[in-house]
DNA sequence: TTGTACGCGTTATCAT
DNA sequence: ATGATAACGCGTACAA
């Protein structure tokens, strides 16, 4: 393993100078550096960053902390992510929490260990005592997708999802639909809730009756929203139009239709939320939310980054994206009769 | 930010014997070890990774090397190496390279700066100069999914590729078919090259005619391929099935093929490969070539772990999985009339 | 502009 | 069973 000082040794220098020059330190004769770069050259050296990490406090790496990154939505922001901060000299140190606090508390001891320079985190529960390791460390973070009940003092960057919600019954209500269900998230996570909130809202604000029947549960994958969206279609009262909290939601809900038999959206309505890249796949046609999840990976990291690099606690940078409805066909574009 | 020495201080014995505690060393008195951890307990002390890394030459951190994490195949394999991982004590710093071999490069020059204790790659070229750095550094590597020219002397774990698109062709000659097109992968990867060559000895074996108007190229993300199907749809004389390299690729034909108003599978018959899980979705019911994913990424994590906790120099792990053929709906069940 | 010398936090070696 | 000490590779005050 070649060194520093082996460096050092061949271009007839001192240590100090070889460092000033990985580090382009200006205070460095040109004809010393290239001296320098070419013993780095002919040594086919690199700069060891735990050493580097030690002294200099800054190891240049990120947690990025994901519930599961086999749903499209987490793959399409990490890529964002992963490849953003590589262009500024960031690794990302990836951990999948499957939506388990006790998992994600695990992650974060290890990365404080590793000394990450802060946290992106796409996966907080609303109440989740796992972040006070961070603060305590004094540890930057920045928050996407879900923000935790302290998000007041926190940096995150979110979808206005109770415009989403209530955008999506709003479409179901204009074709004429008056029984709409709700498969809705864990209310754990702040998306869940706050799509549940503008689904309730819409329903009062078009005065349609708040049916507890109509509402089932849901996990954001998995498939126990199969299961649900079946209770739904086996009830004795079964909805026209099916909200779900989000794409592989609904997608299992439009499967579970397909085996009833039933057809989409003939006998009954669809809306998703996210917007990943299959819903518009023409055998599929997914109507949808759709936000714009590379912008808010984006600022995600760069919140980060500016936090890391500035040092100086400014205050908290907080955004709210606002979603848009994507109509496909998984609704019909005719009038529903009542 | 309290260390090693504090805790000693604390519990009045040396350092060493702190970290003797940590380590689990067995030569430590019962007596002490509680006062030392009751010293960790009250001063919230956790081990700095970088100083332990840079004594011991042992980071507990892999870097794991993908094409695309947005692509299904990837997620779910980078998930369970990454849970895997962690339950052994490993970090994954995850790279991804969109195909770009300079790409890779600058990543793996940055992975040996972090001092990995060792590499996984599903992202390599067919000829590849990247992992030269790697084997210079004499850090071990694991390839799955794809295996470079050098494969002999590399660690592996792929499908048999080959086996996978003969069993593909085979299905659609069973069922009538006689113009089979191929929507081929880039034939820089082993993959792309391998399938191309079982569709070929199946035609072959099969009495078919090699009608390069068939074979038309795609790339295994981007829409390059709905192209390319499109191509094949528009042309006088087009085929009658299709078989593509992945299921992506597949699924894109299949969005074309709707675009022409053609009905899958009574128009054009179609075969994926992968069986990502949107493939079993009752909207699409794609008949592809299965792979058991998990395992792979298992197989290429443990051997990784193998190598790097052994440290000898053992023999190349070379393991070739086979695959098998999923029938669902995109080939119809009928015969086709000749 | 360059060099000297120390320290970052830990583990390994050698004593005791 | 425990302690003293050196060393890992680098950056940085300070001196020159």
């Amino acid at each position: 393993m070649t060194t520093i000082k082996d460096i050092a040794r061949r271009a007839n220098v001192s240590d100090a100078t070889v460092s000033r020059v990985i580090n382009n330190s200006p205070n460095v004769k040109p004809q010393t550096r290239e001296k320098v770069n070419k013993a780095i050259e002919e040594l086919n050296y690199y700069p060891n960053s735990l050493a580097r990490g030690m002294r200099s406090k800054k190891t240049h790496s990120i947690g990025l902390l994901l519930a599961d990154i086999t749903n499209p939505f987490y793959a399409e922001t990490a890529k964002t992510i992963i490849e953003r901060a590589g262009n500024h000299g960031y690794s990302i140190i990836l951990c999948t929490t499957n939506n388990d606090i006790s998992e994600q508390q695990k992650y974060i001891d290890v990365l404080l260990q590793r000394k990450v320079d802060g946290f992106i985190f796409a996966s907080v529960h609303w109440k989740d005592p796992s972040l006070s390791a961070v603060i305590e460390a004094g540890l930057p973070y920045v928050l996407y997708n879900r923000k935790t009940s302290a998000y007041k003092r926190s940096n995150y960057v979110v979808l206005d999802n109770e415009l989403g919600a209530y955008l999506a019954v709003e479409h179901l209500y204009k074709l004429g639909h008056r029984r709409i269900a709700l498969i809705r998230g864990p209310h754990t996570f702040s998306t869940g809730k706050e799509r549940s909130n503008g689904y309730l809202k819409a329903l009062k604000e078009f005065g349609l009756s708040h049916d507890e029947k109509l509402i089932v549960q849901g996990k954001y994958s998995g498939k126990e929203s199969y299961d649900s969206a079946m209770k739904l279609f086996n009830s004795n009262k079964p909805p026209t139009a099916i909200f779900a909290s989000n794409d592989l939601m609904a997608l299992r809900a439009y499967d579970a239709a397909l085996f009833c038999g039933l057809s989409v959206p003939r006998d009954v309505a669809l809306v998703g939320f996210d917007d990943i890249e299959i819903a518009s796949h023409r055998a599929i046609g997914l109507t949808t939310v759709s936000q714009n999840r590379n912008l808010m990976a984006e600022i995600a990291l760069d919140t980060l980054r500016k936090i890391i690099e500035n040092e100086s606690p400014q205050e908290p940078a907080q955004v709210v994206l606002k979603p848009m409805l994507t109509v496909r066909e998984t609704c019909g574009s005719q009038m529903k009769k009542i």
